[in-house]
DNA sequence: GAAGATTGATTGTTCAATCTTG
DNA sequence: CAAGATTGAACAATCAATCTTC
């Protein structure tokens, strides 16, 4: 096995992905935060922070799928935020057993230093690449993602992890004709115009 | 911000190498595993034991590192392992604060179902893309990740985390100059011929 | 009764403190 | 005293059990 097996590139690939993934965690999510947020909050908190901010507030069980947790953690991470001040939460108007979600100034503004900061970081590090060849090694890792999935066991229930990356245009989407929390809040904003209840929650950027 | 920003090309790419990154993580690693382990062990479990595997235990310190987590959780992991049957800990033969892991029988034939099953999947998943594309797209992200930690407050301590994936021609080593473990423990073998010892541990395989 | 949210016990993680060897 | 490994307290994750609303 050590050398020339068939799957030796496939092992690169997945290494170089791997790694780029990690580092990526490490250094425009992780460091950056701290930089921006001053250790107020974690990367997991953000990225429920964000959440709220881009899809309007689920159910518990979409939080745990979307951050890839438990529904407990889910449970216990929200009621965390909410003591923080950095989350309101409110029941449900229909149904009362589900939840509803907003920001609070405090957090909006931990959000908008993060993004600024965030994209100042990614100019600097991205900027002299060229867009042509990241689109298109985008979509390869696209195609591939999809590719994995379909041969997954459980591929009807996996959430696809975005994470900090919710994207407009969503290739994977398409691949898996699959529609994630932030494309439904697209077409219910689009359908109504907007529900009363949360007047400062206007989830426009990303 | 809604739209035709010049970083939104850069989300989309730093989304679908996340995406690619979380479901290689849910579908190659922890499924597969499950398949083949039966639930015996857990995927950070499993890097540990590849780590021993490949690279002649090193310091609580270095699996530290490794695996990407505290000395303390490294130590609790071995132990943990050890109680389990999976490994096997002696005390350093010059220096008798250091540690010195090996395989058991047990541990060596978990791993070979793992590599065998893995194999397989790759095969079936990658086998119909085109290996030019594939290394054309890891060059580049090597080249990223290179870039991002030159541009990391932290750059010379971090740990580049290849978990599963060590390489032999790791690019993204000689592009920062780097030696990891793996690579430590080749020149090792070279200079000379093999320690005592161990004689059970032959890390071939990779 | 089913769908959802929450709580309690266990496990794994971190940080700080301690112990041991060089 | 420095470098390493380990232990204990605190915190977040899980699963199972419970509570509430439909």
């Amino acid at each position: 096995m050590t050398g020339n097996d068939t799957t030796d590139w496939i092992n690169d690939f997945l290494g170089s992905a791997h790694v780029f993934a990690s580092t990526v965690a490490d250094v425009i999510e992780e460091e950056l935060l701290r930089e921006a947020g001053g250790d107020q909050i974690s990367v997991s908190q953000l990225k429920l922070l964000k959440l709220v901010s881009l899809t309007e507030a689920q159910t518990i069980g979409d939080v745990a799928a979307f951050l890839g947790v438990s529904n407990a953690a889910a449970s216990k991470a929200v009621d965390k935020l909410v003591r923080m001040m950095l989350l309101r939460r409110s029941e449900g108007e229909s149904d009362r057993r589900a939840i509803h979600l907003s920001l609070t100034q405090l957090s909006r503004r931990l959000l908008d230093a993060y993004d600024e900061a965030r994209r100042r970081k990614l100019q600097q590090v991205f900027g002299q690449f060229d867009p042509e060849e990241l689109q298109q090694a985008a979509l390869l890792l696209d195609r591939l993602s999809a590719r994995i999935v379909e041969h997954s066991a459980r591929a009807e229930q996996m959430c696809l992890q975005c994470g900090l990356y919710f994207r407009e245009k969503c290739v994977l989407r398409k691949l898996l004709s699959r529609r994630c929390l932030y494309h439904h809040h697209k077409e219910h904003l689009e359908s109504r115009g907007k529900t009363a209840e949360a007047p400062e929650n206007d989830p426009t950027g990303i």
